[in-house]
DNA sequence: ATTCGTCTACCTAGTGGTAGATAGGTAACG
DNA sequence: CGTTACCTATCTACCACTAGGTAGACGAAT
């Protein structure tokens, strides 16, 4: 594997574990076994190493989304596969999204990087919406807020209290708003 | 007003601007007037000012919800009076709760610190149940537990991207969860 | 006289970032 | 073929700066 692709990987598990700012170039080199100078040579910046990975992340995300459409079975199947991204990273790899780790620190974030995050949040919600409004529900835009408020507030309640309860809760009441 | 509180109170705004590693002593005592050196007087470790931060806030809220009660206007009054109080924070303050911003970052904070976290979770969701049981809802514990949720992941990404219409449409699904 | 709160002055350990050397690989040129 | 030149990815060594934290002096208030 090339080794940008390792550095955002590792950069990646460590900034949805403990934040941006908790993360250093030393730590992911060390981890990497090389020096923490060579990560400038992929990575100039560290905010070009934050936007980079953002960008990724919410590029995968959109990937598993059309997938998700392409497989054609319908707007409720698709909610429930959105949630099984989330559940199957929260409780099989114990990470909270990376929007929600680096949304709480937006204020505290480089531009480009919190730029990033916005997008994330708004794709996400515009694809909520087509799946609500193929369901036929009375307000897919709120609907679609709410599923993300639901699920980013769950997984880090649920990451920080080591209590996977709250994100079962979570899930249930988006069954609920699909009607 | 004393030290001890005004440092609190910047540290405060601060972290749930930017979280914990991005807010430093020298950060605090600047806005304050004096020298980074003072403040260890008054705590004498990040981590005491960290916890210490995260208790006052807890036992703030943990008065502010016992008001509410005392008021004895009823429980979907309460929870109403609850929501209330984010909204107040994040439309007039623009501030998330901190709970919210330190829960994102769990991982990379002192142990203290992250107890003090998961104690306000705990102590907001039995608060909620409370509420939901006097109302007599089929899932009290669920609905309290889909109530924090939705508050903490909406102020997040209301904030993240500037648009409370987030919040807004996690507030109408809370009305909904108290038929 | 003592306590309180702040100061100066300093420390150690890290931070992101830079400059320049070095190794190995690739490819074009004569 | 051998040489020259370039490119990639890393290294060593360093920089300026910031982090949290400490020791001890000092003036003001009690």
């Amino acid at each position: 594997m090339d080794s940008a692709t390792k550095i955002l990987d590792i950069a990646e598990r460590r900034m949805r574990q403990t934040g941006y700012n908790a993360v250093s170039y030393r730590d992911i080199a060390e981890e990497m076994g090389i020096k923490s100078a060579s990560l400038h040579y992929h990575f100039s910046k560290k905010e070009d190493l934050g936007s980079a990975l953002m960008r990724r992340y919410s590029n995968n995300f959109a990937d598993a989304l059309s997938d998700i459409v392409s497989d054609g079975k319908g707007p409720k199947q698709n909610i429930e596969a959105f949630v099984s991204i989330y559940r199957h990273e929260l409780t099989q790899r114990k990470l909270v999204c990376l929007g929600a780790v680096l949304g709480a620190e937006t204020a505290g974030l480089p531009g480009r990087v919190s730029e990033e995050v916005n997008h994330f949040f708004a794709r996400n919600i515009d694809w909520l919406k087509a799946q609500y409004e193929n369901l036929g529900v009375d307000n897919p835009l709120g609907a679609a807020k709410t599923t993300l408020s639901l699920l980013t507030g769950a997984m880090t309640i649920s990451a920080a209290n080591n209590d996977n309860s709250i994100f079962d809760a979570a899930v249930d009441t988006i069954q609920q708003l699909a009607v």
